[in-house]
Order: structure tokens, then C-alpha cells, then sequence
DNA sequence: TTTTATATTAATGTATACATTAAAGTATTT
DNA sequence: AAATACTTTAATGTATACATTAATATAAAA
């Protein structure tokens, strides 16, 4: 949930712990102690529980009594529901900035992901066209400034991560997502507001669909 | 953000602060210190720290290192926050409920929670109304069925609780607001999901708006 | 008296200790 | 051999211990 720093060990056992499941190094499924996890990361259990308890807020990690930490896979359900929130609160903050009227200058951090995401596409390189993605979603989320809106789509970011990264090569190449997010940022360079909110809006339901339409195909029960 | 079970200690906590948080017991800008409020609730400062850390990340507390704990107050712009990304969240469920055809029997929760909202306005009992209009939006949200927007919701329910009680009486009495819930409910009886949608939408803003403006006549900084 | 330096206090951040108890393993009985 | 009872192990939940250090109080210097 958007950690602050609090202290170090606390916030390095957060932070790590999300990166590794994020990256699949601790995929789900994965059973551990606390002894076990607290050696790994050289400190004692007191920060690392802590920091476990952050992380099952997030919906990451699931303590269970007297059984230990597991690494909580997703879903297609829980993308489901992922992808109705953001469906929800993204168009939000599209329409936001629309009404804004903001300057080319403010809106440089959205144009430029939008840059990124066609140049990965002429290069092939999907890994470079996903965090171009990631980073138009958040600094779309950064320029309209609801805190709660950005910390909370963070959170259901995280939680999709993995699945996305997974189906990333069986989706076909990202134009027509490419060309939305270029067709929103117009928008709201236009000052468009319920066009801005409207094609976002579809984007997001496009793009839900699509995913769990994937996980359906390849009977992909959990990630 | 609706903890399950854990170790008792960490629950009661947990509970009991934010209850005292919600009512006000513990007011904003109250402080107090970790040994302070572990002999309180009669406990060691481990499992109380494992609750503080959740209420951080709920929002309603914050831990300043080496300056202990603090209640975080609600400002205007908080308010903002949370209507915006209401009105973005609870629509898109009342939507959904009407494109599920739900039997009457099913929507009974909601049908209950408008009429006690209506023998509420009658009595003239602000607090049984307020009680009556939370149990409708929870109840809807549970219907829906989505796990996470139900849990982001409560936790914006919870943020904006006392600022809601408080500004109880500075209101005209809620027949509007009443009678956009009976809509709402006919729209979702219906099937009618547009109307659904917009009805719910436009009453959130309209709340939200109601309610801002109600902090600026008062100059109400923080609750 | 005001400012600076020093000493004291006490709260946090973290490690460790320990009681409880679920789970696994061993022995006993049938 | 299967079932049951008993032991052992080890992980959790919680309390306590302790080092560090910010904040305050006190003393010394200007």
C-alpha cells in the first residue's frame, strides 16, 4: 500500500518480499517459516512480521496460523476483479487531467510513455512495451494527484503483475493498445473529458477481457 | 482493510482502536506513545505494533519515528479524495447488480435498507438514517460480490466516518438523498444498468459536493 | 540573560526469550 | 498391519530485553 519509508529493516523486508513475488522468485504457492525467511533476509522475525503483515493487506501473501507464509497465486477471478476496479478509477483521472487543460510541458511524462510504447513495438521488445505501459498507468495516476486513487490502483497493479507479465507473449502485439493510450493522451490534450474517459474506459474493458479471455484458452486457473 | 482473524491480540487491537478512532475517543491530533497504549489495552508493544502498522495502512494513523503515534485528521481535500474515487467505484456496482436480473428476494437487504432510511426521515433520527444509508452502500457492495471493491470501499467509509457523523446535523434532512436510493434500487429491480449507473453516480457527486460545501461554510479544516 | 554544551531521559527499532500448541514422528496395543 | 496413544519437534504468538538516538533538561560559558 505504498510503503513510507518507516524503518529501514521493516521497509527492506517489504520491498524485497514484493519484488521477489513480483518477479516470480517466490511464485505462489511457495510455503515458508518465519525463521526460515527472517535468516534469509538477516534479521530477526519482529521486522520481518511486520512486513509480512503489510503484504497481506496487499492481498499478496497469506499468513496461516501455525502453517506458515504462502505466496497467494491469483485468480481469473481475482484479475476479474482487478480489472473491474481499474475499469472504474482509471477513466476517472483520464477525465481528470481532460478538464484540467494541462500543458503539453505537464502532460511530457505521458506523451513520452506513449513514445516508449511505439518504439518498443518497432523494436519487438515486449518487456520495454510493458513497462512503458506501466509507467503511462502511473504517470497518468501522479498527474491527477488523488493519492488514494494512485496508491490504491498501485496496489491492484502489483497484484496483477505476475499474470501479466506471464501472458504478455501469448496476447497478439499491442497496436490497437498502443494506439488507445496515444488516442486518450489527445484527448485530454483536447480537453476532451468524456471522450478522454470514454476511450479509456474501453481500453480497460478491452484489455480485461482479453486477459481473461488468454487465461480461458490456456486454462490458466492460477498464476 | 478488513483483517481476517489473526492472533487475538492483534485483532483486538486493531478493533478497538479503530472503533475509538471512528467514534472519536481517540480524536485527530491525539498522540500518544507505544508503552502508553500497549498498557492501555493491556498488552505487550509487539502485537500492538502489528496493528498500528495496519492502521498506517489504512490511513486513519500515522507512526513518526521517534515521535510516536498520532491520529490522523480528515481535511477537505481527504474528502475529495474519497467521494471522487466513490463515485468512480459504487456505480459500477449498482450497474452491475442490475445486469444481473436479481430476484427482489435477493435485492431484500437494499429494499430493507431504503425503508429503514425512510422510517428513519420520518422519526426524524439522524444517526438511525446514517446507520440505514451505510448499511445500504455495504450491502450493495456485497451483493456485487467484487472482494476487493468492497474492502477499498469500507476502508474509504471508515477514512470518511467522522466527517460524515459530524456534519450529520450542519444538513438539510436527507429526503433527496432517500429517494436517490429508492431510484437506484428500481433502476437495479429493473435491469435498467445505464439509469443504474448515472443515478448512483450523480447522487455520489452530488453528496460529495453537498459535503465539501458544507466544510467551506464552516470552515471546517479538519475533522 | 541568552546561548552553547553536556547529561539525562525515554521512545523507538530490533533481537531474543519463552509458553503454547499443531504437526510429525515413535511406540504401544490390538 | 492398522489403529491408537504418547513423545518430540518446532513454529507461532507474545513478552521482554537492549542498543540507539531524538528530545528534553541541566549546567556551563558568553
Amino acid at each position: 500500500m505504498m510503503q513510507k519509508s518507516r524503518s529501514s529493516l521493516v521497509n527492506d523486508a517489504y520491498q524485497r518480499l514484493k519484488q521477489e513475488i513480483r518477479s516470480n522468485r517466490l511464485p505462489p504457492g511457495f510455503h515458508g517459516t518465519e525463521p526460515e525467511m527472517a535468516e534469509r533476509l538477516g534479521m530477526s522475525r519482529t521486522p520481518l512480521r511486520e512486513a509480512l503483515v503489510l503484504l497481506e493487506a496487499d492481498g499478496l501473501v497469506e499468513m496461516k496460523p501455525r502453517r506458515g507464509i504462502y505466496i497467494l497465486p491469483i485468480l481469473p477471478q481475482d484479475m476479474e476483479e482487478i480489472y473491474e476496479l481499474l475499469t472504474a478509477i482509471e477513466p476517472e483521472a483520464a477525465a481528470n487531467l481532460a478538464a484540467r487543460k494541462l500543458s503539453k510541458e505537464e502532460l511530457k511524462p505521458l506523451i513520452d510513455a506513449t513514445s516508449r510504447m511505439e518504439q518498443a513495438l518497432e523494436d519487438d521488445d515486449l518487456e520495454a512495451w510493458a513497462d512503458a505501459d506501466d509507467e503511462f498507468h502511473k504517470e497518468l495516476l501522479m498527474l491527477h494527484g488523488n493519492k488514494r486513487l494512485l496508491s490504491i490502483a498501485s496496489l491492484l497493479f502489483d497484484q496483477a503483475h505476475r499474470a501479466r507479465v506471464i501472458t504478455l507473449r501469448m496476447r497478439e502485439k499491442p497496436y490497437r493498445s498502443t494506439a488507445e493510450h496515444k488516442t486518450v493522451v489527445e484527448h485530454i490534450i483536447e480537453g476532451e473529458i468524456e471522450k478522454a474517459r470514454s476511450v479509456y474506459r474501453e481500453h480497460r474493458k478491452r484489455a480485461g477481457a482479453e486477459l481473461l479471455a488468454i487465461l480461458a484458452k490456456y486454462k490458466l486457473q492460477q498464476l
